[in-house]
DNA sequence: GCAATACTGAAGCAATCGCTTGACTGTCCG
DNA sequence: CGGACAGTCAAGCGATTGCTTCAGTATTGC
């Protein structure tokens, strides 16, 4: 169950983007064809489609093409897996903290007070 | 509480490169010089103090110059906040299924076994 | 059948990215 | 003091992005 690198890369990547970010948020509402996630912007339906292309490559978006229309919609399996791995970094943080005591988390900014 | 998109853009652009994800993992095992971050990789300290910024501008890490050196630790809030943006977004599309119910909960893939 | 619709693909272009080199600043050690 | 160490700054360079235009292709509706 290991993530490749590049799967990570394209994932993070997609989402490095508010444009793409906007794009997953009208999908949260719901599906929606590659026109219809185009209407709130302003640029060609060609640079939408390359952003689509984007998202589906990170696994955030999984399409079908239905007629002349492409249909999108969340993936949200591929949601879950970037979230999994922030999680996980955090949690390896924090338990190193557990190993470590208390000590160390009631000092989070440097004792001194400098700056 | 509104996340900014540029700080969103700088975070998960900050992710979306193996080597910086590598710097996360090793911080995950505690705060390290950037001299310490570089040792795995085969560039130029150069190279890893820009990683090092754009990893601080996502907000994903924060450091502090001490003497001649800097240390890097990482910012579990920001590691956070990402993690919140996603799950999120995952959260919503899960209510949609909720409102409609379960009919379509059951349909995740494509019932018509194309590709 | 024929026009409108909904993409799709390729080429091109300015801006940004990841990296290098090289020259510099500040700190520590003998 | 002087040299090694740890970074810092700036310029530059090839590759990649995000976007455009334009020329297709495949459906759909009249």
């Amino acid at each position: 169950m290991l993530e490749s690198h590049e799967h990570l890369d394209k994932m993070f990547h997609a989402l490095a983007d508010r444009s793409r970010r906007a794009m997953l948020d009208r999908l949260t509402r719901g599906p929606a064809t590659v026109s219809e996630l185009a209407e709130p912007f302003d640029c060609t339906l060609a640079a939408i489609v390359q952003h689509v292309k984007v998202l589906e490559a990170g696994g955030l978006v999984r399409t079908e093409k239905i007629g002349r229309s492409r249909t999108c919609r969340l993936d949200t399996a591929g949601v879950a897996r970037a979230e999994r791995w922030l999680q996980e970094r955090r949690q390896l943080w924090s338990d190193r903290f557990d190993r470590l005591g208390e000590i160390l988390e009631r000092t989070p900014d440097t004792p001194g007070g400098r700056e």
